[in-house]
DNA sequence: TTAATAATGCTGCACCCTTTACAAAAGGGT
DNA sequence: ACCCTTTTGTAAAGGGTGCAGCATTATTAA
């Protein structure tokens, strides 16, 4: 065996003058998304192609569905008005399934991205494996019809689950499901699926929703900390999802170290929660109690962002991120501790990155699988050629 | 403004046909890199391009100096034997320098990685920023001239010194050599090189060493663990060293929780030393007693390894790695710490990574940073084309 | 209606890769 | 010494692609 010097790909693929037009067709379909829609000059200068080139790659990739013209409308200077053509995102749709543990939320998209359809069901924190997937799949079929698509019009699925997500897409190390740690959604879902089916973290995919839609639209680096009845964290580096190689990076609230696990106890435990409250209120009652000046609350929301802190300091430590996103149920009250984070980490950390509060809401999770979604169906798109659009096997 | 989605790349750029023959060209270069001398039919095939445009490209190649010719040797089989071609690893040449608080060590490798020339200079360590540099350059040029080259045949230089490296090459956080935080090797090294010069943290280089020819060469996800009288770390996720948005990733021995600044201290102040011992060689002393059974320097040993543990522990929960990596000068006596870490490890981490001893010696800074420069020439060579090599303007 | 302007469509040219075909070289067998 | 096999080296034909330049078309302003 011999060495292998690797800067970037291993795979050393020729390149014959078809692929080239393939690149190019690639480059132009690169140069609309998210782009308004764009004139043939326009593309050309933007690919760096030719003008005729880019006309006729344009007219192939119209005729093969992928691109739409849009007839040039009054608003125009003088001159021959130019065609316009946009990216076909309707060509295809990924769903996003966020699986919770009160609540199913299923979200169905365009390949711009653009959500179609949402729905949202409720389920028992208690329940069986197999009534959850019912759940999840009554939640699929509601976003299917509500949109009018077929399930082979489907181009990638991805499920958010919590706990660590091992190769298989199962959840064996730890899950608060009941029954859960066995489950394969994958599998499940092939069933009626035959799209490529990834099952990811929930803080994971809130972390890519971050990036993508929320408050890290400008960072490479991101560690996100998701702060609820639960506390975990996805990590961005370089601009991409970083899973570790058992999928479990992030889980530093495994550390007993890091009192992540017993950090919302501060709250729940706060001297001055009125009795009868039920958990899951506790905690917006103490942020509240402690906006308003109550003594232990603010204590207890301290103490709780300290414990947060340490967490998020190791993280912060070993990743030296662009910025900290503050996720997850409390981050509705981001008022209150972003300030005291801030400090902690200024105390330990070298260089203390940005702290930022999240800007998605409850959605995070689901808005993060669209955008796994679209990610395996851009690699796909981009890795190999683009024939006429129709579904991916998986 | 308009949003970008972005899998990859954000540049979109068009393909030309003659650029398409330089990525054949390049495409050819790689197939050869790191492989035994080959015929045209093997990179044909290898390629997946057809054997006589193989053909044309290679004798391009050959011509422009990129490629060398290997007149056919006697052991062939039946027919015509067939010429051979490998790549011309002495077209450039990089120089990776660790400067360390003792000693400056530089080292001169030509394109394949191969060692032409080696030097290793004492430096007091409480020489001043200019006496150091002034080592710097008497161990560059001590390569230069054992390896007959001038400077301008350099295609990359990589320094690696101790602390964070900020983005202008300096280590203004943390250095523990003597009035070093202002200084930049980079610019002082620009005044005789104009190739492209990068600074860069020394842990992080003997980790990129470990996997380019240490003992993380299968290894994509690394944690590199530096355990000496400093300790330190270096990662490596998904194939490519990470450097932090700020050059500090890996410091997580900044956290007061984890004790790696005072860890080496109970190997010091080990009870069963003998008085009058110097500081460099008691750690040495302390390891020998504990391998021959003495009671007090196993507790230090342990003592140190917990201690160890208890950031290597944060890194492998942050990253889930495949591998941890334990390099620095205690690894000589990894056979010690090996058992106490995994068991620690086991203890902490939710997926315990395969840990094992560095195989490479004192020479893993220097060897890192080779590969980096390397790593810079392969990006220009295979992100532009290849004219005839020449030394790139930095 | 005419001139100006800018997009569109078409033709010829150059380049590159591939396929096909054939000549050349080396070694083994007769 | 000669022929045969095998593989390499090389040349020619064919097809696909992008580019430059020119003619054509559609629209606005005068």
């Amino acid at each position: 065996m011999t060495e292998q010097v690797t800067t970037g790909t291993l795979v050393t693929t020729g390149t014959d003058v078809t692929r080239m037009r393939e690149l190019n067709a690639l480059s132009i379909v690169r140069a609309l998304r998210g782009n308004p829609p764009s004139t043939v000059t326009e593309l050309a200068t933007r690919t760096g192609l030719s003008r005729p080139g880019t006309d006729v790659i344009v007219q192939g990739l119209v005729a093969d569905g992928w691109l739409t013209v849009v007839e040039p409308d009054g608003s125009s200077v003088v001159g021959r008005p130019a065609r316009r053509y946009r990216f076909n995102a309707g060509a295809g749709h990924v769903l996003g399934v966020d699986v919770g543990a009160h609540k199913v939320l299923a979200m169905l998209a365009d390949l711009d991205g653009t959500v179609a359809s949402t729905s949202r069901l409720p389920v028992g924190p208690d329940a069986d494996p197999a009534a959850r997937l019912a759940v999840v799949d009554a939640a699929v079929d509601e976003c299917l019809t509500a949109a009018g698509l077929s399930p082979d019009e489907i181009w990638a699925i991805t499920v958010g689950v919590t706990g660590p997500v091992d190769a298989s897409g199962r959840t064996t190390l730890f899950t608060p499901l009941p029954g859960w740690a066995s489950v394969n959604p994958a599998e499940h879902l092939a069933a009626r699926f035959s799209c490529p089916i990834q099952v990811e973290n929930d803080c994971k995919l809130a972390a890519l929703a971050e990036r993508w839609q929320g408050a890290a639209r400008d960072a490479d680096d991101i560690v996100y900390v998701l702060a609820g009845m639960r506390t975990g964290a996805g990590l961005i580096i370089d601009g991409t999802l970083r899973r570790g190689y058992g999928g479990a990076a992030g889980e530093i609230g495994a550390l007993r170290a890091v009192r992540w696990l017993t950090a919302p106890s501060h709250l729940e435990n706060c001297a001055s929660l009125p009795p009868g409250i039920d958990t899951d209120n506790a905690a917006a009652w103490v942020f509240n109690a402690a906006r308003s000046g109550d003594k232990a609350a603010r204590t207890a929301v301290r103490r709780y962002t300290r414990d947060l802190a340490v967490g998020t300091a190791a993280l912060v430590l070993t990743l030296d991120p662009q910025v900290v996103i503050l996720g997850g149920g409390f981050s509705r009250s981001a008022d209150l501790i972003l300030d005291h984070l801030a400090r902690e980490l200024a105390r330990t950390c070298l260089r203390v990155p940005e702290i930022r509060a999240s800007t998605l809401g409850a959605e995070s999770v689901a808005l993060g699988a669209l955008r796994l979604a679209l990610n395996e169906v851009d690699a796909r798109l981009f890795g190999m050629g683009l024939s006429t659009p129709a579904a991916p096997r998986a």
